[in-house]
DNA sequence: GAGTGGTCTAGACCACGGG
DNA sequence: CCGTGGTCTAGACCACTCT
């Protein structure tokens, strides 16, 4: 029946309605990031909408990157995305830390493999070539924003799982081992998180993501690093200057 | 109840089973791009599964990128993305046709305006300053996939309205004014399509989709184009080479 | 153990499109 | 007009976290 619900919106649709409800509590800062928004079974209750009807506008918000969802803890206001320069060198950590945030880094798995195919193209390597292949959760104030996969040619780079993976690999690639970035081919696509890898970030299957890949060669044209990424789409923007010639 | 689901995953979660099925006939080619689903009421009798059940499937199957609906028709193998590059000058229509596409644009609204103080900013120019703004709305083989919102220094470009606005824009601004573009700076963000934005581009509010923002400068560092565009998540994929010094 | 979101059912009516 | 997706209801049980 919907008895007396406030402001159903001109439309009259009652999970828009929600949603600019809950916007613009965001919007007049009665709720800032971080803050956890009401259960779904108590705004039912205040609302008298049906739960579904609740989580349909939830789901609106989460995909405007405004709420983001803990599993089975709650609905939360997202903080402001990190700025992310494809084009400068400085890694993860520099340039979160330079926007005020608080870094963090863990590594998930570290492994000596095997060139296969696919690999073998990619660094110009015969198949079979020894290659590291690293996986990493980073962090931004203690929220798991994205997860990658880095292969690196282990015979740039020998010993490289000696060194703690937990900091800047760049920094590593440059003061140990003298390899510094000259080109780098980026790609990146909307996705949506799945597997693994929505695993990894503790977010429902399906969430929208932002998969970015990244080649980066020396001066030298040889690849010394293949990335991919897979950001929460809430938590991150790209910012590039180009100039050209 | 669920009498005979055909494979439902190891999970078992009826919905991603759905999903996985349709993912399967996409990848096997049994559906292509282009291609109707079965209708949600028919999934639901061949399934028996709940209608709701089926369009969670459908709504993963869609933030993947995979499958688009139009509305109250049905829904559709997504076609590939088309490849962007904001390092390269060639403007819309030559990158499409150059992968193998067909592209056309359509010019919404065309119209003098005074600049605001924002835009005064951007601009560099004295707030009540003549701009011009032109909304377009872009297509890849007859679905649109993005609408923009180009302001323009109109003291730069004398009577720019005069022309067919919808052909190449960079063309017209090179080719008669002779401006060029020596810098962008370039912002995208995952974002979800809402309000007259998803409207233009007929598709369901809260659409995830990609913000792009370009910020055009000629030699001299004069701003000739401020752009914003809208893209549909599925429809694109950005595409950077960088090279250092 | 209580409370939360996650999944699912089985209906209903509406708005819009031209399968 | 008929079929489609869009919206909504009012329940239910489960899995997980920890307010």
């Amino acid at each position: 029946m919907a008895n007396s619900i406030p402001a159903p919106r001109a439309e009259g649709l009652h999970y828009l309605g929600l949603r600019d409800d809950i916007a613009r509590r965001i919007a007049t800062g009665l709720l800032g990031p971080g803050d956890r928004l009401p259960a779904e079974r108590r705004l039912q209750a205040d609302l008298g909408i049906a739960r579904g009807t609740i989580r349909e506008g939830l789901f609106q918000l989460e995909a405007e990157g405004a709420i983001y969802r803990r599993d089975r803890s709650g609905w939360y206001v997202s903080p402001p995305p990190v700025v992310y320069d494809p084009t400068r060198w400085e890694g993860f950590i520099s340039y979160v830390e330079a926007q005020g945030r608080r870094p963090a880094t863990e590594t998930i798995s570290a492994e000596l493999i095997v060139a296969d195919p696919l690999l073998a193209g990619v660094f110009g390597r015969p198949v079979g070539a020894p290659l590291y292949r690293i996986r990493r959760r980073r962090y931004v104030d203690d929220r798991a924003v994205l997860v990658e996969r880095i292969v690196i040619d282990a015979a740039l780079a020998p010993d490289l799982l000696s060194h703690s993976l937990d900091q800047s690999l760049t920094d590593i690639l440059k003061s140990v081992y003298g390899l510094s970035v000259a080109r780098n081919q980026v790609s990146m696509r909307p996705c949506a998180l799945t597997g693994e890898d929505a695993a990894a970030l503790g977010v429902k299957s399906g969430l929208p993501g932002l998969h970015v890949q990244r080649l980066s060669h020396d001066a030298g044209g040889r690849v010394i690093e293949f990335d991919h990424e897979y950001w929460r789409h809430d938590a991150v923007r790209i910012d590039v200057d180009i100039r050209v010639r």
